[in-house]
RNA sequence: UGGGGGAUCGUCUAGCGGUAGGACGCCGGCCUUUGGAGCCGGCUACCUAGGUUCGAUUCCUAGUCCCCCAGCCA
């Protein structure tokens, strides 16, 4: 048997590329390629996709993944988007080893290509309105019928092109459109677009262009010219492959790539389309592309997760055919186990409950040991100052508790963490709201952590920090963004609709033991038995910000929700 | 009612004619100064119907269901 930890990710694909090398399809080459279309940012779907065409290339003795940028639309693409990819793609781990390229690199051996097709006969200059152009096409049941343009004289046609690169039309006038089949069963052939004018002003071409190259044109034929071996896309350019290979072998060029296609990820509860990311952003729905309730590389990012984390994910998720929708709770998992193993720990009560200990003498403080990340000896031990009067959770305390409720309760004792056994004497009220304001409490001086002493047994132990010690902090918890399945919306609706009101919980009065003091932005913290959080760039002199990465797994909401069926 | 794809535990995924496996999740238990982590055990699946075969998730046939395609988007 061989351990499946050393063997790597498997599927469908890697056995393709294997084939290939044991046959030498491509002399060994292994030439893969992620390219992006730099009209929006990065999401954990990319982020699939990049560990797959990264990972295989990695994966092979000289193997190699290129970064193309598809930037063939002017009017959608931005240099913003162009940063914000290549920083995600490094940010991940991969690196393209100087293999970055643009379609729009392309676009003059792109024109000579398209010359040479018209003077094959095998493109032409339609001058149909795109109206027209939808109804000679056909329908699905249909065959679509020939356009007049279609037999056009190859000497007007390289004319008519010529005048439209030199921006002599004005947009929608005129397309060139490769000559197939219009009554092929498969639309894509059906004559498809492979130029149309656009008087717009490329990012990196500026108005050198009037006129740009369609995806179906561009793609293979970048592919073919940066002798990529194997073309990786989704599943919908499935039926786009015949086109593809027309285009590549019509244009003789000297290599030809294999595309292959894989489903793309869905994730349960999460905005994933680029068009729906677009609108949170630019409708303000969210705070930015970074906002942590969306999936984007970025989003994540500030959220907490970890590259490595997000890797985990994706060479776990697999790679198939069949359409799929992956539990959140797979991604939550793997982040839970990175930050399990690799961050410190810390106290922070996010809703407090103040608590006096009558029997502690006024004034005075000692410093507690506790460890920093029981998963890890290294990480050492730290100092927490411990005092009279303490703030707990208030999740941590009821007045009445249920069955099974192990903590604080009047009469009960609890160990506080890395400190003493407590014992609640009193509960004090606001005497207008009957709301509970404070906790009398004592402790037992024989039970300090760590003495030897230290042999009584309590039920449950809480985590605290000491009112006078204590940083003042803001903690933003996030829930999904959506309340719904995001396929289960209809697509005549308003999706928006279907956003959670409450995805962002801002808890502003919340105390964090004083070694958070002086945290930067990014760092990662395990707030002790409620769950993972980072430093907010948001946070300032003015005041720490924390966002919750992931809770921890939480064994008594589980029980309490069985004990109340709602 | 054209064409292209796909159907295996609740979810994701393996299987390549020979005991249907893994992960997440869920349910128990152990352990625990985090109701965390860890450990142990359990749960649930081959879309249907025929056929080939000693033997079919796998091969064949016919169905059923799901996804994608009628942008001068990618």
């Amino acid at each position: 048997m061989t351990d499946p930890a050393s063997t790597g990710p498997s599927d469908f694909i890697r056995e393709i590329v294997a084939a290939d090398q044991a046959t030498g399809k491509h002399g060994g080459r292994v030439v893969t390629r992620f390219p992006p279309e730099p009209n929006g940012y990065l999401h954990i779907g990319h982020a699939k996709s990049i560990c797959l065409n990264f990972g295989i290339a990695n994966e092979n003795p000289g193997g190699i993944c290129h970064l193309r940028f598809d930037d063939t639309n002017p009017t959608t693409e931005d240099p913003e988007f162009v940063e914000s990819i290549q920083d995600d793609v490094r940010w991940l781990g991969f690196d393209w080893h100087g293999k970055k390229f643009y379609a729009s690199d392309y676009f003059e051996r792109l024109y000579e290509f398209a010359v040479v097709l018209i003077q094959k006969g095998k493109a032409y200059v339609d001058s149909l309105t795109a109206d027209q152009m939808r109804e000679y096409r056909g329908t699905l049941t249909e065959p679509g019928k020939d356009s007049p343009y279609r037999t056009r004289p190859v000497d007007e046609n390289l004319d008519l092109f010529r005048r439209m690169r030199a921006g002599e039309f004005p947009d929608g006038t005129h397309v060139l459109r490769a000559k197939i089949d219009m009554a092929s069963p498969n639309i894509n052939l059906r004559d498809p677009v492979l130029y149309r004018i656009r008087h717009a002003a490329h990012y990196r071409t500026g108005t050198a262009w009037s006129m740009y190259p369609a995806y179906d044109y561009a793609h293979p034929l970048s592919d073919a010219i940066e002798g990529i071996t194997h073309s990786i896309c989704t599943l919908e350019f499935e039926d786009h492959r015949p086109l593809y290979d027309w285009v590549v072998a019509e244009s003789e060029a000297a290599h030809r790539p294999r595309q292959i296609e894989f489903a793309r990820l869905n994730l349960t509860f999460a905005v994933m389309s680029k068009r729906k990311l677009l609108e949170l952003v630019t409708k303000k729905l969210v705070a930015g592309w970074d906002d942590p309730r969306i999936p984007t590389i970025k989003g994540l990012r500030r959220r907490g997760y970890t590259a490595e984390a997000i890797r985990a994910f994706c060479d776990h998720i697999g790679v198939a055919k069949r359409d799929a929708i992956v539990e959140m709770q797979l991604l939550e998992f793997f982040i839970r186990e990175d930050l399990n193993k690799r961050s410190p720990r810390v106290m922070a009560v996010l809703n407090p409950l103040k608590v006096v200990i009558e029997n502690y003498p006024e004034g005075t403080a000692e410093d507690m040991e506790a460890v920093n990340n029981p998963e890890d000896p290294a990480a050492g031990t730290r100092r927490v100052p411990f005092s009279r009067v303490l703030y707990i959770e208030q999740d941590d305390f009821r007045e009445d508790p249920p069955k099974q409720f192990f903590r604080l309760a009047p009469g009960r004792e609890v160990r506080l963490r890395y400190a003493y056994i407590v014992k609640c004497t009193g509960v004090v009220k606001d005497p207008q709201t009957g709301a509970i304001t404070e906790l009398r409490c004592t402790y037992d001086p024989d039970t300090k952590s760590g003495s030897s002493q230290e042999q009584r047994k309590v039920k449950a132990t809480i985590h605290w920090v000491s009112a006078a010690h204590a940083v003042p902090a803001e903690v933003r918890l996030y829930n999904p963004l959506l309340t719904t399945d995001p396929t289960k919306v209809s697509p005549d609706q308003d999706w928006t609709q279907s956003l959670n009101p409450q995805s962002l919980e801002r808890l502003t009065g919340c105390l964090v033991e004083p070694s958070l003091k002086q945290a930067s932005a990014g760092a990662r913290f395990q707030f002790e038995r409620t769950g993972y959080f980072c430093v907010d760039p948001d946070t300032s002199p003015n005041g720490l910000v924390f966002n919750r990465t992931v809770s921890l797994k939480d064994a008594w909401s589980k029980i309490e929700k069985t004990q109340k069926p709602s």
